[in-house]
DNA sequence: CGGCATCCGGGAAGATACTG
DNA sequence: CAGTATCTTCCCGGATGCCG
């Protein structure tokens, strides 16, 4: 289905300006945000993000592959549902996402104790991963965030997130999203259940490291 | 004044949502492009945003004045008006303003033959200079785009843009904002006027390279 | 004239209900 | 489950007017 443009052009060749055409609606970014790990459902995309009406959710998934930035895929047989998934490009978008969540986090009016989406948490993982605490590392944890679980791979210094099964892993860190906030960045280990092998377990959760806070 | 929050903020923790909070009303992050070189007034902003109407700006300006990203001051006598001036903190913006735009200029969608802004293609310049390319370059760029001015300093591969005045410049272009595009980024040296140390002017449009376009 | 404030119309977003 | 449909609210855009 077409979707007429919804917000007026702006007369600029800048690239900001386009930027803005093309995700600058409202739960535009944060939609893409959901996207980021792989495929999801309407359903799903309703439930983590909790205030979003049905109708702008398939406003925005319309407008969305009218640009170029997802994709409607329906799952093969047995699964047989429909699924949106974003593009390569859609996904490059990534990076601008992680400059400008880690902007805003330094805002005066930041409220941290509003709930902590599980993607929020697992981007910031990319967001303050230190490639070379992560020098000769090689794993595969897995994270169990409520009824979501991710699979983190850790190899030569990058690193990969994506949803799926955590069965495999070397490691299973177990919790609430704000869990992985305490152990990652604020050292407190307890925060979530680890299984598996302990050793490549607190390894990892060395390997991230704040920015420091601007002096502002 | 205090302007009530205009939208309804997210229930998300997240970085991303807060930004959107901060920034994500219409118009919000093309008034803080034009506020990343230097302090302009009010009419300056209605001018170089065309479409953008006056109630729209107050808007735009007040809010971030209370968000801690825009302050208003007053130049002091003779000139004595007011100016808005983005805040150390707003500044910091423009990573995340480069990283969008470039993302965003990889559209199928994207069309150049809209008009290009002065601030838009000196922001260009700064998303797109080569530090390896600058090593042991020093000097003073002077651009005069139409009535805008701007002086760019290189030294240390590192590059400053701000709007001042040309004279003392070591090299000034002159012309149309689309010329510094022609010539920084299509080696077409003739779209602007030199004037001034050639060489210098010439070495300082080598310094530029525009990333690959992505497969996609 | 610069810097807004005010009023109005259109349209996007929010709330809720409903359907295949 | 995956969306529509409808109604309401409120932001945005455009015009106009005020005021130092």
């Amino acid at each position: 289905m077409k979707v007429t443009e919804s917000r007026r052009e702006f007369d600029d060749a800048c690239g900001i300006a386009h930027a803005l055409e093309l995700i600058g609606e409202r739960w535009g970014l944060l939609v893409l945000r959901e996207l980021l790990f792989g495929p999801r459902r309407f359903s799903d995309l309703k439930a983590d993000l909790p205030g979003i009406t049905p109708s702008v959710l398939t406003q925005r998934l319309s407008e969305f592959e009218d640009r170029g930035l997802v994709r409607k895929s329906r799952l093969p047989p047995p699964a047989s549902v429909w699924v949106y998934e974003a593009t390569e490009w859609g996904l490059d978008i990534e990076a601008a996402l992680i400059t400008l969540g880690c902007w805003a986090l330094r805002s005066p009016r930041h409220d941290s104790t509003k709930p902590v989406n599980a993607s929020s948490v697992m981007l910031s993982l990319k967001a303050n991963f230190d490639s070379v605490k992560a020098q000769g590392f090689r794993a595969r944890l897995g994270f169990r965030l409520g009824e979501k679980e991710f699979v983190v791979r850790v190899e030569d210094g990058e690193i990969e997130v994506r949803r799926g099964e955590t069965s495999g892993a070397d490691a299973t860190f177990t919790g609430a999203p704000t869990g992985v906030v305490e152990v990652m960045f604020r050292g407190a280990p307890d925060a979530l259940a680890i299984e598996g092998d302990m050793a490549i377990a607190r390894r990892f959760t060395e390997m991230f490291s704040l920015p420091a806070k601007a002096a502002q």
